[in-house]
DNA sequence: CTTTTTTCTTACCATACATCAAGGTGTCCA
DNA sequence: TGGACACCTTGATGTATGGTAAGAAAAAAG
């Protein structure tokens, strides 16, 4: 199942039916079961995800054993170590699925053949990366400046779909609290006739 | 004062001197003095900086007129609101000198110029952006995971002579705590007998 | 369905860090 | 050269969030 992605690369990426076909050929999917294990610390990471259906995480776990989430993907969205990916270094996370989730593999090779055919697809890639640089300074700002109230708040407005998808510990752990305080935040914004959703 | 940059630009990005030198009619170069203001919430950036010499910063300031510092440029580094450049929004946050720099301005005209002209100055800005996630992610990840003693140390070993330049508070404000905080984080460090430097 | 496991909540107490306030040290420059 | 100003330190106290533990609720498994 790879129509997500091509629908994708054509509205996003200028890359027409036909130059499609054409890549595909080093493209394939794969599906994980929930909590299957996708990239391990340590390994290179050699693709970046597609997600067609379903969710990833990737995160990271200190010394004392606790997870740190930096990024969910659901569809529509990649996930993978970029640099990693980009730089052949051993991961500094792990990668698994919070649902069953389908994908499509992409690599280095996808890459460059997708950059030599189409110029607008190099443009794309570059907006990518400019978006997700955008994205991780919008985080650090928050991290520094904001509370765990605010914080909270600002995540189900940036992403109310995973509000609904995820267990509340994992949205605590990306916002960089406990599941405790988090279920506290949450009843004082409840006191305050706060509703989501 | 541009020689660091054409420097910059043969080592890293395989940039000639005859290349350059047909760059360099589109760069201009300023010093500002100490504490100015280079970028102003809300505007849009226009330029990319690479230091000659001196010291940046960019940062945001909050609701409670708090400032949060984003990042550092001394020496050989690149300062700008890549998102506003980029997207051509306004900017989220602030520039202004520590000390009194001496800049290398680059705008747009520059980057299409070079990267018609030289492509490993195109890839060369690919590695930049990917390292710039990467910094990113590490920085989300600390601020995440690990305790105010623990971030300083950090900073201290990735940043040793931002130490030594920068004010404290400034430090404090990067890692996400108050100056008294740092003080006595520091403190503490004394008596384990810790010596920085 | 019933059982088992995971997730969420709540109460109590602990702690890291913030805030406020004051005094000390250095630095700049009039 | 002396005082204004920026920076750093320290103490007393406050607060947001963490840790622990237990039970409730919900979800998954059998």
């Amino acid at each position: 199942m790879i129509q997500k992605f091509q629908t994708y690369l054509k509205e996003k990426a200028g890359i027409t039916d036909e130059q499609f076909y054409l890549l595909a050929e080093v493209l394939s999917t794969k599906t994980f079961p929930k909590g299957q294990l996708i990239l391990n610390k340590g390994e290179v990471c050699k693709h970046s995800f597609f997600v067609e259906q379903g969710l990833l995480r990737s995160y990271t776990i200190d010394e004392g054993g606790k997870e740190h989430i930096i990024q969910f993907a659901s569809e529509g969205w990649f996930m993978s170590d970029r640099s990693s990916a980009y730089f052949n270094q051993p991961s500094d996370f792990f990668i698994d699925a919070v649902e069953e989730t389908n994908v499509v593999l992409i690599d280095q090779d996808f890459i460059k053949r997708a950059s030599t055919m189409s110029l607008s697809f190099l443009q794309f890639n570059e907006k990518l990366l400019q978006n997700h640089i955008r994205q991780l300074q919008k985080r650090v700002n928050f991290l520094l400046a904001a509370s765990a109230e605010s914080r909270y708040l600002n995540f189900i407005q940036l992403y109310p779909d995973m509000t609904l998808r995820v267990p509340q510990w994992m949205i605590a752990s990306y916002l960089g609290i406990t599941p405790e305080s988090l279920s506290r935040v949450r009843k004082e914004l409840a006191k305050k006739n706060f509703t989501p959703r």
